[in-house]
Order: structure tokens, then sequence, then C-alpha cells
DNA sequence: TCTTTGTGAAACCAAAAGGTTGCATTATGA
DNA sequence: TCATAATGCAACCTTTTGGTTTCACAAAGA
């Protein structure tokens, strides 16, 4: 099946998985020892993040080594990006405002706002 | 439901939500319009954009404005940043690597490598 | 060779997700 | 007041998700 990078990191679990190879790679059973549901569930986590490109699974003698793809995380970040200007602006916009609502209270005492 | 803001941009419809209410807020009506599914689901996509705070609705009058919080996505954007060095400096790595290769190359002429 | 280890995958299940139709409710405008 | 517009929500359906147990199979090690 054709996936997502955002349906990827959507689960907790797999974002913990993705957190435990971050910076080394490790074969499918130690991966499923960390946590407490079957390996088969880790499993198939690990097939969804490979194919999302999350994770690339190397086979090694018996062993699958799962190795983090982070650089993949770069589409979640340009997508967040883009709107990082929207509304850093918006919160100076609400900044100024504030503010202005400072200096009319010291020019004109207390005055009742809705 | 107490919801995330990963899961709240997992699905392409929300994220398109999101996306089209950046910058001016809209209307319930306005939003679903938009689509080619029904206003029922843009507004139980509206209500899990509204669980996970990506997204405020106010009432005035009949109607129902749907303004975005972006800033909610910085919790992503952090996210994924943690790990930004690991990958960045895994590809310079591989950079580092494959200009050996090539001044290995100059040096002893062609190498078979597997 | 025989047993153990590491794994993939099938069969099954309950719950959640994403969609629909239909109805009730509340403001607005004539 | 009455029709209509904008909406919330219940009831229902199908597919996907996240989990389980079970079995098969190949590689390693004794």
């Amino acid at each position: 099946m054709r996936r997502d990078v955002f349906q990827g990191i959507a689960d907790p679990t797999r974002r913990e998985i993705l957190n435990m190879i971050a910076h080394k790679s490790l074969n499918v059973n130690s991966v499923a020892s960390n946590f407490d549901v079957s390996r088969t569930a880790i499993y198939k986590h690990l097939k969804i993040l490979s194919e999302c490109g999350l994770v690339v699974i190397q086979q090694q003698g018996r062993e699958r080594f799962c190795e983090a793809r982070l650089d993949r995380l770069s589409e979640v970040s340009d997508w967040v990006e883009q709107y990082r200007e929207v509304w850093t602006k918006r919160l100076d916009n609400l900044e100024d405002y504030l503010k202005e609502l400072q200096s009319n209270k010291k020019k004109h005492g207390r005055k009742k706002t809705r």
C-alpha cells in the first residue's frame, strides 16, 4: 500500500519506534522487546513505517535491522514551516494589540472592554 | 475525546481544511462547499481539528466560523526538529564518504566496490 | 542433524475512522 | 409569523487500524 509520512507518524507507538532507532539500528525483536504488545504488532508498525519510507529494513543473516530514515521527516517539516510566518505574525499582532491596550489604559484610565 | 495534533494532521482532507482557513476564517458551509464529500463529513473533520486544538470554532449569529490555530503546529515542528541534527549529520557523513571514494579513485585508479 | 532463534504472514477480532442520510434546532429575512 | 439557511447530531454502514494467536520457514549453533 502506498503510505503517507503524516500517517506514519500519527501513531504514538510508531513515533516511539522511530525514536528508539534514531541513533542506532535495531533488529525486529529488539524493537519489539521494548513494548508490551506482541512482536507481530510491532512488526506491522515497522511495515507501515517502511511503506512510507521512514524506515529501511535490511536483512543480515537471520535478522532484519531497522534503520530510521529521519530525512524523510523533512516533508512534515516543510509542510509545517509554510505556516510559521502566518502564525508568528498573528502572535505579533496580538502582542501589539495588548501593548496598545496598556498604553490606552495609562492615557485614559481603566476602560470597559468586551 | 482527547486528541493529538499528529492525528489531526494525519488526514489529507484535514490538512486541506487547515490550508483553506489558514489566512481567513470561514463558516462551516463555506469550508464544506470546497469538497465533494458531505457537509457532515467535513463537520466531523472540523470537530476533530477542534478537539486537538488546531481549529477554534466561534458562533456568530447562525454561522460558526472556523479559525485555524496554526501555532499548535509547533508541537509537530518541535518533534521533527529534535531529529534534524541526526539526519543532517548522517547526510554529511555520506557526503564525506563519497568524497573520500572520489579521492581514492584518483590516487589508486578505479577500484571494485560492493 | 536437531533445536533454537528471528522472522514473515495468514486468519481472525474489536474498535475507530470516514462516510452517508435524515431529522431537530436556531437565526434571519420577508 | 413563516420559510429558509446554517448547523449539530443521531443512526447507520463499510473500511481501516491495531491488536491477537498460530503456523511456516530459514539461519545459526550445538
